[in-house]
DNA sequence: GTTCTCGGCCG
DNA sequence: CGGCCGAGAAC
């Protein structure tokens, strides 16, 4: 005896809500699976939008998958399709993830965010605060997070990490040379103000009291003059090589169409 | 009236 | 093709 109709616990869910899934049994679409979510007050969901507007914007749906109730990374999407005549053209199969957002904690939940105490009725409309958005509270070390992330090529490659100057040190518990520098290259992706490491000496002798939050895990440093003109000079290099490679790349792409407008013509 | 179920639109 | 929702059927 199987029963079809089953509220199951839905971990991706806070406690409480269920998820229904129900087979058609008759009709054209016979076997279709239709999927319905109910809130710890019973009430029946059968949309993401229904979803949305119920929670409001206390919650980001944004990464919820209503038909398997999990929630899903972006980035989980198409693999590699083979075409022969590509293959020593595979530079452009996956296009480099541009994003700079920070990698942060997913969890299973769609409730990820800090609580947030709701003080108004969801059904009514609120203006969302921009600000809140890009400013939630983050860990005390929460750079520590970035430890082990590394640049790759296409090809899985791991390419040579930059160099530190070596005026740049850490202040956190972890000394080690990515981690402050996915830090500071965190700080200035992030913010719009001056970064200038943490310039009280307090900091240093103990981070986890005297620690400015809106600076990176680093003791404080000065750029010389050299050290400018010596980044120049890499940028500069850095766009003859690219500059390089598009024409390569222009070059490549020409013959291939090329070679495609023959093969229609045949 | 409410709930269940499938059709069908639309992106 | 699948998400979403309308509307008729069922209760």
């Amino acid at each position: 005896m199987i029963m079809e109709k089953k509220r199951m616990d839905c971990p991706s869910l806070p406690p409480g809500w269920k998820k229904e899934e129900v087979i058609r049994k008759s009709g054209l679409s016979a076997g279709k699976c239709d999927v319905y979510y109910y809130s710890p007050k019973g009430k029946k969901f059968r949309s993401k939008p229904q979803l949305s507007r119920y929670l409001g914007n206390t919650v980001d749906l944004g990464c919820f998958d209503f038909r398997t109730g999990k929630m899903m990374m972006p980035s989980k999407l198409q693999k590699n399709k083979q075409r022969l005549r590509n293959e020593n053209l595979t530079i452009n199969k996956g296009k480099p993830d541009l994003n700079t957002a920070l990698p942060i904690r997913q969890t299973a939940s769609i409730f990820k965010q800090p609580v947030t105490k709701v003080v108004n009725h969801p059904s009514n409309k609120v203006k969302t605060d921009l600000q809140r958005a890009t400013e939630q509270p983050r860990q005390l070390f929460w750079e520590k997070r970035l430890k082990g992330l590394r640049v790759s090529a296409i090809t899985e490659e791991v390419l040579r990490s930059m160099e530190l100057p070596k005026g740049l040190t850490s202040v956190a518990p972890d000394t080690s040379d990515e981690t402050l520098l996915s830090a500071i290259a965190s700080a200035l992706h992030m913010s719009s103000s001056p970064i200038t490491g943490q310039t009280t000496s307090a900091a240093e002798k103990n981070p986890a009291i005297w620690l400015n939050t809106s600076q990176p895990l680093c003791k404080a440093f000065i750029v010389t003059d050299q050290d400018i003109r010596e980044q120049e000079l890499k940028v500069i290099q850095a766009r003859r090589t690219l500059e390089d490679a598009l024409m390569a790349d222009g070059l490549a792409r020409t013959v291939e169409s090329s070679r495609d407008s023959e093969d229609e013509a045949a």
